[in-house]
DNA sequence: AAATCGTTTTACATGATGTAGAATATAAAT
DNA sequence: ATTTATATTCTACATCATGTAAAACGATTT
């Protein structure tokens, strides 16, 4: 299942907060976006349909929580996309990376100690 | 500019072929498909309009001809997929690659290998 | 009882995609 | 030259995802 721009915008949002949030906390956050509430209310409820958000009353209110991580989603769209792009092949992913002016010298010299210490990494975005 | 699944099908074929081809010869590797031929020559078409493929008669027949050659299709999409995806931070593509399970042990060291080597590829998909 | 507020339903336009018949142009056969 | 076969282009349409939000509904506050 794929979020589409809105709804992954929403998600950061809920991402970043960590916890569970309210229609309106959300709301607050997406001020500048010019949605109006009906608009926000039908991506949370698509996000909840997809499975990324689990939704609990409070009163009449809503709240919602995050039912997937950041890392579980990226790395469900980081496999679906290798095999769609580059056919399964992660060596082909590393050969468009490494295209001249792909990734900065820096970029690759870091992920080369990053390979060389095992490849353990938590941070990143 | 985004191909579909269809029409990355034909993509693939002309790719590996090379050279340009008819559409006589695409219909005939896509037989086991069971698409239509008008169908097949929408994809054709709809690839030529998103700038995907040259197209030059011969005859009443068309020649077509990839006019971005695959290795450039993956750079452009592994880009906007780490845009996407992980925020632009590469760091955190790699972070999901290494997750547990994603990689093989023995695709880590063939990895590693191949970037000592100083990441030079011609294989993979 | 009425007004308010948060949520759920319903609606709709737009664009991408898969699918292919109809129409057209052109080369081949008679 | 006329008919026929064939390749291509046009046109069409159903389905789905997405962005957008009004209308309806239910609980609550006034």
């Amino acid at each position: 299942m794929k979020m589409s721009d809105s709804e992954m915008r929403i998600m950061r949002l809920i991402w970043e907060n960590g916890g569970a949030v309210t229609t309106a906390w959300i709301t607050r956050q997406l001020g500048e976006t010019g949605w109006k509430a009906t608009t926000i209310l039908t991506f949370l409820a698509r996000l909840e349909e997809k499975g990324f958000l689990t939704v609990q009353k409070k009163g009449r209110q809503n709240l919602y929580e995050a039912a997937v991580s950041r890392e579980e989603y990226q790395r469900q769209e980081t496999q679906s996309f290798v095999r769609q792009i580059h056919g399964g092949s992660y060596k082909s992913l590393f050969a468009a990376l490494c295209a001249p002016g792909e990734l900065t010298a820096e970029e690759v010299s870091e992920l080369r100690r990053w390979f060389e210490g095992g490849g353990e990494t938590k941070g990143g975005q």
